[in-house]
DNA sequence: CACCTTATGTCAACGCCATTGACCTTGTCC
DNA sequence: GGACAAGGTCAATGGCGTTGACATAAGGTG
């Protein structure tokens, strides 16, 4: 009856130690990480189990519980190193406009390079590094333009809710099955394309229009008009 | 072998026709959607089950498929409720800015009261007639206010896409596991709340403004910028 | 009235899922 | 060499959605 072990994260010490391998591949939780990201892009979010997992791994999938807690606790991983990833590479310009753009869009492309990993957006604290990283950056551009303490937090605060909720709104839109997808196009085929005017009298007048918009992100102008109210407001505050 | 039950969803017919009892209640379409919405509100979207729900309704699990096809599809309709709970009682006013305001924040709060709900926002095509009404109405708002098709359409898309994803964003961060709420906030005080500054200087600085931010909503001021932006290209293009 | 059809309920089973306790293996440190 | 612990396997548990086979009762038709 030995104790039962800890199943915690992985810890310091254990790092250090070397470990076994299973029947071919050497587990760690970077690459665990890499290959649900992985598994996420070639599949979806929903495909992603921990028994899959496993599976493509080539270990069984309890072993996973030697580096994550529980399934919720590596979905924040895989979140923080898809943040990680959006921000590989990038550099500052000193244009505060400029940079919110930059990085807004960079989470933004990120989450629609991976449509299926945006599910993963939902996770809105990771507590780990690459989303440490991110707000202190982002943090760093605000106060750096003059915006005083209370406004920066603010502005922050909307930056980020913006990009999240959108994402969150691509994770539903473009990712889930894959073959919903289609099924929402062809639910709204059938029910609105041929909707009659005497009923609906304007759905029947766009109804071309709509369909040609259907699926597009309004991400990008949203975030101009993010940046424009705040520059009109560090006007007012006095910057300049 | 008698031929395979359809399972498919309530025909004309079958409305038309009696239903037996179960070994209590009554079983229809509206009671299922309304009891699913309850366990809803009380526990979480997570918590929304086949077999919960056939428990509450004092029915086999399995009995809902003679209404829904699937899961998917009975949450569809529940999404579908949602709306039209959002939209009753609402008048049009004949100022557009003011109506759209209204509606948006409308769906808005009915996610807030249901947070467990706004999961569904997910759901972002349900196909019915709630929809359908909620579509039709934005519209006739967008183009009696004088937006050309095209501008309306934009508009539309704008507007339903920006509710969307906040909603989004919300079912993220207040509902789903009613106990990851708190476990967020601890995460952030954890993680966040003592960051030394020699690294992370900015979120040092502000760090008690940041956790007092948490949790809130960026939707409503977001919901002003777009209404603002629209109302100046309404003056470009003409209107007055 | 009996009878057939059909809508709508139950029951039992399938295969998938996450998670966990017990065990086994193997490298490292004393 | 022996103890320890990290990190792997295996088997089992309880929950899930879904479905096929069967049961039952209302209505329409003769």
């Amino acid at each position: 009856m030995t104790t039962p072990p800890d199943r915690s994260v992985v810890t310091e010490a254990a790092r250090r130690r070397r470990r076994p391998t299973k029947q071919g591949t050497v587990l760690s939780e970077a690459l665990i990480v890499e290959t649900a990201l992985r598994l996420i892009r070639q599949h979806s979010a929903a495909a992603l189990t921990v028994r899959r997992l496993g599976a493509a791994l080539g270990a069984d999938p309890s072993a996973l519980y030697r580096y994550f807690r529980n399934t919720d606790d590596l979905l924040l991983a895989v979140a923080d190193e898809l943040i990680g990833q959006a921000w590989t590479g990038w550099q500052p310009t000193g244009e505060w406009r400029t940079d919110l753009r930059e990085l807004g869009l960079r989470m933004h492309a990120a989450y629609q390079q991976h449509p299926q990993a945006a599910a993963l957006a939902t996770y809105r604290v990771t507590g780990r590094a690459n989303e440490a990283r991110a707000i202190e950056t982002i943090l760093g551009v605000l106060r750096g333009a003059g915006f005083p303490d209370a406004e920066a937090v603010r502005l922050y605060h909307g930056f980020v809710d913006l990009g999240l909720a959108f994402a969150a709104l691509d994770a539903a839109g473009l990712a889930l099955p894959a073959e919903a997808r289609a099924a929402e196009r062809e639910v709204w085929d059938h029910t609105y394309s041929g909707l009659p005017a005497e009923t609906h009298p304007n759905i029947a007048a766009v109804a071309g229009l709509l369909r040609a918009e259907m699926g597009r992100s309004a991400y990008a102008p949203t975030l101009e008009q993010f940046l424009g109210a705040a520059e009109a407001r560090l006007r007012v505050a006095g910057g300049c």
